[in-house]
DNA sequence: AGCGATTTAATCGCTCACGATCTATTTGTT
DNA sequence: AACAAATAGATCGTGAGCGATTAAATCGCT
């Protein structure tokens, strides 16, 4: 289990993707930290943020659809960023099953913290190379979404 | 925050890759999944699995070394595949800060088990290039190597 | 030999991912 | 209008991941 190695069989390059993936996204999360620690964000609710900053007053399921999560995963997390003061939750008055969440001025205010707290992992790892961040990103992807379309 | 939108700031491209990475990785564990449940073991505990077929008899921080994991992970987990009869935990009689975990016959005998029941993602994911897969596995592991070294 | 520093695991508390299940609301059918 | 099916979230239990702390063994220095 050597990173070097050269897999024999597809079940050993699946464990090495895999293994790879695995501890790149690890990595990531902690190249990650300080700034997230800067704002006072874990890494899940940094996204949720991120997608809000986008697009304001969206439903719990949107927000899933966005970063693949569903309820189970997002309602402890809104009930923290609420609690933290960055989103408002409020049943939809048309439907009321829907729950739809909606930035506070606190909420758009941390965007300019995350700007100015700006991780530098990016430029560490890629010396700059923007395009190549694209398409490793495009390649990721696509891996994600041929998975997604495929599964079942 | 859509897939194919074009970043305009590094701010957004951290934001893209990291969102690519973290969902791909779950992706991925989800892909797993079918594989895992007959065999019977969590994606972690399949990878530290992985880890020892490789090489018997680690200590806990040699594990740790391979999957960037800390005893505050391992440990539980390791005593999980203990009470599953995969491994063996026992104290270094030459250095008794350390714990040697070894494979039980069981646990050996799960590598054939995991042979057979093939994850089917890669082939669905890339049609059968396995020299894509290597590649983007080779891209994914220099980001994170590139990050090890410079983080701090 | 003695003692402080280091190393190795273990423990605790918190957050997140997720399968399974539950409740409340809405929709569709008759 | 009434009632079954579908939908949106919430809840619960388990297994991670991880920062902080702790306990025990070993190492190094005098």
């Amino acid at each position: 289990m050597t990173d070097a190695a050269t897999p024999k069989s597809k079940l050993e390059l699946n464990d090495f993707l895999c293994f790879a993936l695995h501890s790149t996204a690890l990595a990531i999360g902690r190249a990650n930290k300080p700034m997230l620690d800067k704002i006072g964000l874990t890494y899940s609710q940094y996204l949720v943020m991120v997608v809000l900053w986008a697009e304001d007053n969206r439903t719990v399921s949107s927000i899933g659809d966005k970063l693949f999560l569903e309820s189970n995963t997002l309602t402890p997390l809104l009930k923290r960023l609420e609690a933290l003061g960055y989103v408002r939750r409020s049943r939809d008055t048309a439907d009321e099953r829907q729950v739809r969440i909606s930035l506070t001025e606190q909420g758009r205010a941390l965007r300019e913290k995350a700007c100015a707290a700006h991780p530098d992992w990016i430029d560490r790892a890629f010396g700059g190379d923007m395009a190549a961040v694209q398409e490793l990103k495009d390649r990721v992807i696509a891996i994600r979404d041929r998975l997604k379309t495929a599964e079942g």
